[in-house]
DNA sequence: CTGATTGCCGTAAACGTTTACAGTTCGCCG
DNA sequence: CGGCGAACTGTAAACGTTTACGGCAATCAG
């Protein structure tokens, strides 16, 4: 744990001066065998440049700070798997920061930015973009990429994703299957993803000409527990014969609950989960899900977030990722 | 996007040295009304001090790197969920790397220490500790922590699993429900797990008095579609009455193709996995499951280095946490 | 009223780099 | 062989902090 060799070291040992060395170990342009020396002596001391220094005067962190609620759920695993490897191949190393959900926490990420510990940021805010949000996001010190949506006119970056063409996707598929009462069940409306859900599913009724019935429509939370209890709520009011859930967690809950009821699936009542995690192929029967592509909205927000590094960018840019549906057991029988 | 105010900014406004607003923003004795002069000029200028700096003058970034294989695999997960609040909690900001597994990755995550981006490093390494581990881990300029086994006399903190317990408590259940003929999927051997748990399954044999039988062992890879395909090896020639897969992944694989065999679970075949993650009791049947207490890993992992950091601690430190067996339906019938 | 003590404050150096600028060395041409 | 230009090198400043040290004013004792 001794201090390491810094170029002043290096410079003594390799009879130059520290400016040479630093040229040297940047690849300008140097005499030969001045080279040679200074190569000689960084590599007998073991010399390895201190990032921290090199960042001071350069102003360039070399990292990348990520920000969601929770790596516990899985979307946001996925989104974070394909974020590392792109910053990686770049050269940046990835701060992670999670916030709970929690909004004080958000917009804490989002004010120490300014402590320039990193080059950009990109956050997935659980609980919305606010008023303190935008004006903290204008003032950003670093660029910003949102992974949701943002309001029109937001200086940042936003790869988005079609919640609502992924649920319509989702109800047409179970209308096609001869499905007409179809149950809801949603997380938090104060959340960015329930709030959308919601409208979205009301949207996708009207398409269908289905009627939107409330006793069909339970809210919990974004996990299994909870998704299990608003089940419960819900089928001791109704007995749709299909049951849309705002993801794949909430899915398993209800699973958990129909198999209680002994309600078959499909046959009873067919189970669309949303955001086709790992989960969903780990259920049975296994779970037709909406793809919300978490792993390409993760990806697209690391390449515009070095795209604007690298380019320095202008305009905000917004980037929609289209939802698919994965068909699977749940909706359509035999695995 | 515009450069921030520096304490050089705050002294103009407040018309003294920067020596006095450091003093007075580090809480240091200072008279009243500087401290109010300064405080007022922090605050209409939204000051916000520059870690970088910091960093360089008082030789702590206050970042603490993790480095595992692949942030996709919920024990990773499992850790990570674990570490992040501990340091945010002690102040700390969490780095992320993932090696892929790939050992020149993970050494370069060693040397790379050296650049002093992060006080400490906490690492599980998938490819064991080799040779060049041992060197990079004695010269390391910061504190280290393993999560796995080191070989004797390492200079760092280690927590380790006891997979070896883990191992006996699952064929020992499955002894105790009559099974005799008791399979093995694993993982390739040349990891640190895939080693461990092979010597650790010969070993709980061994304690039953169970003989060795090299026809129910197969090697895959950790992963859903490699454990099918081990599976489905295993199963062309030989027909055990339980199953011990090395995680839950591999167990998932072999259930899909027990399905496919028409085999039941337990009835035919008992199925055990490890790890004890969400896909467990994602599954269907359930998953009976070692827990090898990752998330704990990562606590103790965290807490240890914290405590290096703030105390300096002399040792290296051993800290073994004990595996437990989550029974579920896949060996002992109705869920 | 003088001298010592106390308590703040400002100057300047330091952390480890990069880089502008001025100075040195060298080769080459006339 | 003198002089010029090119090519390289060294000095020093800068990035934004923290902190040792000496100076100064106010306070107090004698």
């Amino acid at each position: 744990m001794a201090q390491g060799p810094t170029i002043t070291t290096i410079a003594a040992h390799a009879g130059v001066s520290i400016a040479s060395v630093s040229r040297v170990l940047n690849g300008l342009p140097t005499r030969e065998d001045t080279v040679r020396k200074v190569m000689a002596a960084a590599d007998e001391l073991g010399y390895v440049p201190n990032a921290v220094a090199r960042s001071l005067k350069s102003n360039r962190t070399y990292q990348v700070a990520f920000a969601m609620a929770d790596i516990g759920n899985p979307t946001y695993v996925a989104m974070v798997r394909e974020i590392q490897p792109v910053l990686k191949a770049a050269g940046y190393r990835l701060v992670l920061h999670s916030t709970g959900g929690d909004l004080d926490d958000e917009l804490d990420v989002l004010r120490r930015l300014g402590e320039r510990y990193a080059d950009g940021l990109i956050i997935s805010p659980l609980r919305g973009i606010t008023r303190k949000h935008l004006d903290l996001l204008t003032a950003a010190p670093a660029p910003v990429v949102v992974i949701g949506s943002v309001p029109e006119g937001a200086p940042v970056d936003n790869v988005r994703t079609d919640s609502r063409a992924g649920v319509r996707l989702a109800l047409k598929h179970l209308h096609d299957l001869g499905r007409r009462s179809i149950g809801f069940l949603n997380g938090p409306l104060d959340t960015v993803p329930g709030a959308a859900r919601a409208a979205a599913y009301t949207d996708a009724l009207d398409a269908l000409a289905l009627p939107y019935d409330p006793s069909l429509v339970e809210v919990g939370d974004f996990y299994r527990a909870e998704g299990a209890q608003a089940a419960r709520r819900l089928l001791e009011r109704s007995r749709p014969d299909a049951l849309l859930c705002a993801n794949d967690l909430i899915a398993l809950g209800a699973l958990d609950v129909l198999r209680e009821e002994r309600l078959r699936v499909p046959e009873d009542i067919a189970l669309v989960g949303m955001d086709d995690t790992e989960l969903a192929t780990a259920a049975w029967p296994t779970l037709t899900s909406v793809g919300l592509g978490s792993a390409e909205r993760g990806r697209r927000a690391a390449e515009l977030l070095l795209d604007r590094l690298d380019n320095g960018v202008a305009e905000p840019r917004i980037v929609t990722v289209e939802p698919t549906l994965a068909v699977r057991a749940s909706t359509e029988g035999a695995p």
